[in-house]
DNA sequence: GTTAATTGTGTACATATAACGCAAATATAA
DNA sequence: TTATATTTGCGTTATATGTACACAATTAAC
């Protein structure tokens, strides 16, 4: 029984990315893989997917949930073993800090479009939960996990657009995201990232998306 | 490490139904439960599901999706047990069958309205095969996995009503579904239930469902 | 043949989505 | 300092989609 966390960052730079960590142990040693690991006998599911993390990569995840659970008996060479595989979000401050200091190292993030061969069938798990978050994002604002608490709305737009993988009208975008009364726009400007006019910055409401979802409203992109 | 299947008919007479079969052994001997069992060693998730069910219920399954994973170490009182459990649809004249013979048997079809109290955490499994199957069928044509083969289109939209728990204007919906193209409208006539006009008998169309679907189209009621 | 139950159909109106272009603010290079 | 490239920010119009709504036709039962 072992527990697997799919977990995307963004960052402007790079767009959408992936955790992966370099396998210290056999079968697959030194190769590429999602992290996880063993569950403990007195620990939740949730519980052992934030422990592993912690122990990889040292990061913090920010949003997880549930993605699948894969059970064929051929999956594992050592034994039969089955994992539930989670899916997280993390913060693009959280990104930064592991991107700085793991080049060399056991953990780094991945761009979709270098990624390196996977251990087991991570593969496939992989591609599970992309299509599962490409889903999503249309109908829970599952987006702002990604992104700093402010960030201007470039950031959003270009996470939907890269995301869905087909281009976004700002403008019929932002009509859409900002009549649902969601983000707040604050005072301050994002500062300058080489060239263009600086934006303001935004932030996403949470204590109002709860609910507006209470009275069962319907969140789509 | 075992698999719970939540399985849904449907019929003209009491709508939405659930399987429950009545436990032989302990823990909670003699209560209603949501069919499962163990997985064995060398048997996929989905095998196992499928095997159980025949061997505690009879029943042929139509249509099989993984719903969550349950792994609180607390859930089983024997001991530590994770279950995958699994959200599956039966057509309903397998619902009669199964009707006709097992008033006094072990296995049974509760309506929501009637449902007895569940063994384990299963009220908090079938809590959330509701909500999925209720969300699903919003966009996926899952409905018609409960439906016999030929159908008075009534049928769908009692369905639909019952599923959604809100009245359906039958014209719009009609409008709508007919308009996807993946009806076909039959030249037979559905035999009189009783009272009122007999309609025409109606067939889901997968070929044209998949073409469709490969084509980027948008399934959405 | 009268009644009750059910099927079957169309139109007008409101709302939501999609397409589209240009001016303002900034950094950099000339 | 001026010109250029880059990015932000905004509004209108056309099209499509969703919603509301009423009455006639067919059958079984009485």
């Amino acid at each position: 029984m072992t527990v697997d966390a799919v977990v995307f960052g963004y960052s402007r730079m790079d767009g959408v990315s992936l955790l992966l960590i370099k396998r210290k142990y056999d079968p697959f040693k030194g190769s590429w893989a999602i992290p996880g690991g063993f569950v403990l006998d007195d620990e939740s599911l949730e519980d052992a997917v934030e422990r592993e993390l912690q122990e990889e990569t040292g990061l913090r995840i920010n949003y997880l949930e549930q993605l699948y659970t894969f059970g064929k008996p051929e999956r594992d060479p050592r034994s039969r073993i089955v994992s539930v595989a989670y899916f997280g979000l993390v913060k693009s401050t959280q990104f930064q800090k592991l991107r700085a200091t793991t080049d060399a190292e056991e953990a780094a993030w991945f761009t979709f479009k270098k990624l390196p061969k996977l251990a087991f069938d991570h593969k496939k798990i992989l591609n599970v939960s992309i299509e599962r978050l490409r889903g999503k994002i249309t109908y829970q604002p599952i987006g702002f996990e990604l992104l700093d608490k402010k960030f201007p709305f470039s950031d959003l737009e270009h996470l939907y657009g890269s995301l869905l993988g087909r281009p976004i009208d700002r403008r019929n975008f932002k009509k859409k995201v900002m009549s649902m009364g969601i983000l707040d726009e604050l005072d301050e400007k994002a500062k300058s990232t080489g060239a263009g006019r600086p934006g303001s910055l935004f932030q996403f409401n949470k204590a109002t998306y709860d609910r507006l979802l209470k009275n069962g409203m319907h969140f789509e992109i």
